[in-house]
Formats: C-alpha cells, sequence, structure tokens
DNA sequence: GCACCGATCGCCT
DNA sequence: GGCGATCGGTGCT
C-alpha cells in the first residue's frame, strides 16, 4: 500500500487528528513489517495549547522537532520509563502535531508480543502511547525519522478511513488550564485497542 | 549545577 | 483508586 504523502499532514493538528483514525501506521524492523491501524489520537494545536510541549512558543533541543516540516516523527521519553510517538504537522515552523495514542495490531504481532516481554492480550500490544512505542520498537532513536521518505523505515498507509469516531478530553494534560478541558482526543468507541476507561464513555470523557 | 516534574504503566490495596 | 518506578528536559539558583 502507498505511503501516505507529506501532504496529507500539511494541515492543523485538529484536522488531521480524526483523519488519522483507520490508516496505518508501519514500522519495519529487523527482516518484517509491524502494521497497527490507528484507533486513538490527541492534536496538540501550536504554542498556544496550553498543554503542548511548544507552548508559549517553546523551542529547545526537545521540542525543535515539533517545528519541522509536515510528516515528520517527534518522539519523546517520559516518567523516566516510557517514549511517546506524535506525527509533525502543519506549515513547517509551526509546532503541531497528532500523539498517536493506541493502534489495533495488524501484522507482525509475533514481534511486537517479543517487544513487550510481558504476555499480554493482542489487543493490548500497543494500546497507550508507552506500549505503542514498545511494541513497535521506537524510542528516540527514531525521533525525527522522515515518514514521507520514499524507503524510510516508519511511515504511513491510507487505509480506510474510520467510521464513527468520538472525542473526549486529552488524558493526562490536567494542568493545562482551559486547554485541558478542550475535546481533542479522537477514538474508536469500542475499540478494545483503545486506551483508558475514558474510551467507552463518549462524549463526556468520564464514567 | 541542581531540583522539580512529566502527553505513563502496572502492580498494590 | 493509589502510588512508585526512573531519568531526561527544563528552568531557576
Amino acid at each position: 500500500m502507498a505511503r501516505l504523502p507529506r501532504s496529507f499532514f500539511a494541515r492543523t493538528a485538529d484536522e488531521l487528528a480524526p483523519d488519522l483514525l483507520g490508516r496505518i501506521f508501519a514500522r519495519r524492523v529487523g527482516g518484517d513489517v509491524l502494521r497497527g491501524r490507528i484507533v486513538e489520537v490527541e492534536a496538540y494545536l501550536g504554542p498556544q495549547d496550553q498543554a503542548s510541549h511548544a507552548r508559549n512558543g517553546r523551542r529547545t533541543p526537545r521540542t525543535e522537532v515539533m517545528y519541522a516540516r509536515p510528516g515528520t516523527l517527534y518522539v519523546y521519553f517520559t516518567y523516566g520509563v516510557h517514549h511517546c510517538l506524535n506525527v509533525v504537522c502543519a506549515e513547517e515552523g509551526l509546532p503541531h502535531a497528532v500523539l498517536i495514542r493506541a493502534l489495533e495490531p495488524l501484522d507482525g504481532l509475533d514481534t511486537m508480543r517479543r517487544h513487550r516481554g510481558t504476555p499480554v492480550p493482542d489487543a493490548a500490544l500497543c494500546r497507550g502511547p508507552g506500549n505503542l512505542c514498545r511494541a513497535l520498537g521506537v524510542t528516540l532513536a527514531d525521533n525525527a525519522t522522515d515518514l514521507c521518505a520514499p524507503s524510510g523505515d516508519i511511515w504511513l498507509e491510507g487505509g480506510a478511513r474510520a467510521g464513527r469516531a468520538r472525542r473526549s478530553a486529552r488524558i493526562g494534560v490536567g494542568s493545562a488550564g482551559a486547554w485541558a478541558a478542550r475535546r481533542l482526543r479522537w477514538f474508536e468507541p469500542e475499540n478494545p485497542a483503545v486506551s483508558g476507561k475514558r474510551a467507552l464513555s463518549g462524549r463526556s470523557g468520564r464514567t
């Protein structure tokens, strides 16, 4: 299947994020290709977004990648334990990004299981941003990867756009003031690969 | 140089 | 529901 072109990513994060649901995230590692269907995303909307690493225009060694051209991968390390993976979007110089929070595993499940180490149900292999990176073997070494390079090792494929999506507030951004309340998370309702109990709660994001 | 804290996860009660 | 793990990024002394 063809790789999504840079033009696909050249729009704001709140436009791109819902359109990423149902698309395929692909990662070549060793001899095989790991694939998963995107089922949960969050949008981070540039300098004014107080929940973003790039809030107030912060431009540091870590956040520099968020200012790169659309279709660039932003990976960061948090809590001393986990990696999280974002797709940089919008125009170059504007720090928009979409956090990929969960995939429904499609190909390479054996490798994903090996990466995870501890046994989990298939639907949980890529559930949650930290677990997803671990299953795919994505680390800081993959930061700034160009997702649109013709022969790169990480890319996105078209797939079929998801049907009905639900929205909620973003997870884990409690201290971001009014921005914490904005419904910038999109997910497939009732998909077992979606993280968090909010997943089943629909509009309010609460149970 | 250093102290604080995080776009998380899984195990504990 | 609560909390500890574990360490790099960030901003302040």
